[in-house]
This record gives C-alpha cells, sequence and structure tokens, in this order.
DNA sequence: TTCTAGTTTATAATAATTCTAAACTACAAA
DNA sequence: TTTGTAGTTTAGAATTATTATAAACTAGAA
C-alpha cells in the first residue's frame, strides 16, 4: 500500500493517466516477489478473482498494450498461433525486425556463445536460439 | 520436375502419404533457391494463385502441420497473438519447456555470447534473446 | 478391381484480439 | 468548487487465426 504513490508517479511520468483500473492492474503486475509470465487471459483472471473491484476484459488488454508501450512490460517471444514457419531446419538464428517485423535467417556459425546455463534437472537441451531484434 | 520423385520419398520416409495436394505444397516450399518465411495464409495465397489447381485452406493447415510434426519445417519463435509478458523488464534469456510449454527466466549472465553479426546496415541493435528449447 | 484407411474439403465452431461508440472520470482552468 | 474536455473504460460486436466436423474422395494394398 505504501507504494502506491511510487506506482501512480511511474504511471505519471509515462504518460498515462493514473486511473483506479490502472492502478490496481501496475499493483498486481509489480508488486510482487518473483517476476511474472501472464497472458491477457490469465491477468484478467487474477484480477477479477476479488468479487469487489471488476475491470473489464478490454480494459485489462487496453492495459497491457499500454504498459507495453511504456516499457514496464515486455512481450516475450514464443511461438502461438498466427504461426510463422521456415523451410530451413538447420539449426541458425534470426534477426527480427521491428520496424518491418520481418524474419531473416542468421546463419549458425555468425553466433557463438561461450557460455550456457545447465538445463534443469531431468530436462536436456533440444536446441537454442538466439533472437536479435533490429530497429532503425 | 525432375525432383519429384525426391520429393514424393521424402513424404514417403516420413509416412505421409504423397497426395496432390501434399505433393505441390511440398514442391512449392522445397523447390527454392532461398529459404522461406511464410504464415498459412501466405502459403495459402500463393499455393492457389495459379487458377488451375486449388487446394483448400483446410489442407494447407493441415499439410503445414504434418510436415512440421515431420521436421520439414520448423516453426519460428516470434510473439503474435496469444500473447506473453514479463514482468522482468532487464535483458535476459528464457528456457522453454517444449513439455509443459512453460518460460522460465535465465539470468543474463548465465550466458555469454562471444560472437554476434553486425546489423544489416541502417538498422541497429535494440536487444539479444537467447531461447533454450528443453525436452525430456 | 475392390476395399478401406487415410486424406481432402467446405463449412461451422472456437479462441484471441481489436474495434466501436456511448458512458464515465481525472484534472486543468475558470 | 464547478465545469469542460480529452483521455479512459466498458459491453458487446467484429475480425482474425486456427481447429473441429463429417461427408466425399483417393492412394495403394490385397
Amino acid at each position: 500500500m505504501k507504494q502506491k504513490k511510487a506506482i501512480i508517479n511511474k504511471l505519471r511520468t509515462s504518460g498515462l493517466r493514473p486511473t483506479k483500473q490502472r492502478i490496481l492492474i501496475a499493483q498486481n503486475l509489480f508488486e510482487r516477489e518473483k517476476t511474472f509470465h501472464f497472458t491477457v487471459e490469465t491477468l484478467n483472471k487474477e484480477i477479477n478473482k476479488n468479487g469487489s473491484e471488476k475491470v473489464s476484459l478490454a480494459t485489462v488488454y487496453n492495459t497491457v498494450e499500454a504498459f507495453t508501450k511504456a516499457g514496464h512490460i515486455k512481450e516475450i517471444l514464443t511461438s502461438k498461433s498466427k504461426s510463422y514457419f521456415d523451410t530451413n531446419i538447420k539449426s541458425h538464428h534470426h534477426f527480427y525486425d521491428e520496424d518491418s517485423k520481418e524474419l531473416t535467417d542468421i546463419n549458425y556459425n555468425q553466433v557463438k556463445l561461450s557460455k550456457v546455463p545447465n538445463p534443469p534437472k531431468g530436462k536436456k537441451i533440444k536446441n537454442l536460439e538466439v533472437v536479435i531484434r533490429l530497429q532503425k
């Protein structure tokens, strides 16, 4: 609760009017011990599970978009629906051009890793991909 | 055209009956000079742009799925719809567990790159992410 | 040639996201 | 303090990507 002012300030300094809904969502997201992976669906459930304060799904979408643009949260690379495929099945890496949304291959030997973490126990590394995001 | 037998063989050896539609799609995908990035939508347009041979959209979906399972094409990491977000905005990497579909953070300093390609001219590197895919 | 499991197809259903436009609200200025 | 208004929220409709359905078709073994 004592962090509410900090959250309001965070919103304001990133050009977001600190509304009831945004504050609620920001508290839920940023007043956590551990980092949090979520989808709009899960966040919406989380936010609305306490009967009292209801936030509409549209607002959850809007807020997540606004927070992402403001750099408070980050979209993670994944491969769900709207899928892209590649005829190149050799292990390789990608440039992802944020302006044009285009993917370009990077030849495998143009990237070298000198340190890689051990996989969690019971798991093994299937492959490793590097995505380099580009902008102008 | 002389590669048609090779394609039929490729299909057959991966347990896929070489139907007219699959052969057509396989030729389009695998008889190219350069690798090809595509979505089902773009592939469907490509396949059906020559008035003659029509393949239904459902079949394009089915075939792309079958080819992916067979390892002839590969799904690429990207971040379209069904998006995941992360409150951790520090530069970091991920394990992606293919069994559970869960993402786990990898601390930035647990990965070291000793070689990184230059960005294309006019572009600069915004960030660089490593995704390590895990399986049992 | 016949039979059948595998495949294709049009269409319906579902799921994620975006759009719309009316109602509401934060907050600057009077 | 009140008022005006730009920014925000909302429910629901629309859109987009994908998957499911079930009837018709076909590759290929017998």
